[in-house]
DNA sequence: ATTTTGTTTGACATTTTTGTCAAACGCAAA
DNA sequence: TTTGCGTTTGACAAAAATGTCAAACAAAAT
């Protein structure tokens, strides 16, 4: 009944330098050998902690899940009004992408690999009240009228595409990492007035 | 000196079902014996077509590559105006998509392990080329006014996003396969109200 | 000081995946 | 028929990665 005082918890140390490897570095089939060794850690503790190989990586997935469904949960839950809500989640996730640009990416690759949703329950709740605060801003004429599914897809896609796709834009549109930066800063002003219309 | 005529060429058949199953399936790491059972071939036929699997993999992804450079330059060097250039777009895209929705996602895993984009020059050809139609349209006055950078990364995310994250998008949006499908197909002309100005 | 408990380690076993090779095969040319 | 040649195969070797285990260790509890 100890708890290691002298550094950060090896298990915390192990899932978060894993979460690094997948998710900052994109390195989605690192060996057990190279998180253990980013990690400063023998590699048989990953063992000792997780069972297995596949345990860790579903722990490590499960929680990003977790935390990146408990941030968006307190803007959209927020009481601030949707273009607000909007304008914090652009900086949300433009500042997480920064550490861990790989993450929607890994995810796709996952859930393709049959890993599940976990919390249908609770995104549903959270889409419903999105939904419906779209609804109200058609209504009142601030946003062309569309599906709200469209909408949506429309705000994640401009939101979500250039930081998940980064590497392969940056290369094939000629941009340093600089030039890069400033493209993605640029873009939440010129997100959000395609998203809204003019006042 | 022979070419076997009895079934289609044995080289061309695993290179095939290598694309299916990565650009179709998404299963990035499958082994060779998979994609071997997957062709109906022999596993040491992989060694002796393409010596490695490293090999094998570089060859369907550079080709997949090159095959999609090529669509993409007959659109953008064509006749048209930007608008149907850009409509033709979209249809090639999505029509594409049905058959390997995860070539993109591929592209960047692999951009992201040292794989470095082939060719630069025609790229860069492409890209001014469409650069100077979009201002020229900005100036006319049918497009919102911003880098064309930016608008070209608009297009590229409302069109690709939807169908590279699609598994992920599906499962968390509680779509059917056939109801994601309407939602595709209705954002053409989402996308392009989105990008030009009402007439 | 000794025991206990949870942690860490290295050596080893197992499993998975890839690569090699000689022999078999089938077909066409000599 | 036989020879030559590209293709195909299964058995084997090698490599890479994961998992197990008993023993060492270190710190707290007795």
């Amino acid at each position: 009944m100890s708890a290691k005082i002298t550094e950060l918890d090896t298990e915390q140390l192990i899932k978060d330098t894993a979460r690094r490897i997948f998710f900052g570095e994109g390195r989605f089939n690192a060996t057990t050998q190279e998180i253990a060794d980013a990690a400063g850690v023998n590699r048989t503790l990953i063992n000792y902690y997780f069972r297995s190989r596949d345990n860790l990586f579903n722990t490590v997935f499960e929680d990003a899940q977790k935390q990146e469904h408990e941030r968006t949960e307190s803007i959209v839950f927020s009481t601030k009004p949707l273009k607000e809500k909007i304008m914090d989640y652009l900086d949300l996730y433009f500042e997480q992408s920064k550490e861990f640009p790989y993450l929607e990416i890994y995810m796709v690759t996952q859930m393709n690999q049959g890993c599940a949703y976990k919390d249908h329950e609770s995104m549903s709740r959270l889409l419903d009240k999105f939904y419906l605060e779209i609804a109200v801003e058609m209504d009142k004429g601030n946003i062309t009228k569309m599906r709200p599914e469209q909408f949506m897809l429309n705000f994640i896609s401009l939101t979500c595409f250039p930081v998940s796709m980064r590497p392969l834009l940056q290369e094939t549109m000629g941009f340093t990492p600089d030039g890069f930066d400033r493209l993605i800063e640029e873009r939440k002003q010129i997100i959000m007035d395609l998203l809204f219309k003019p006042e």
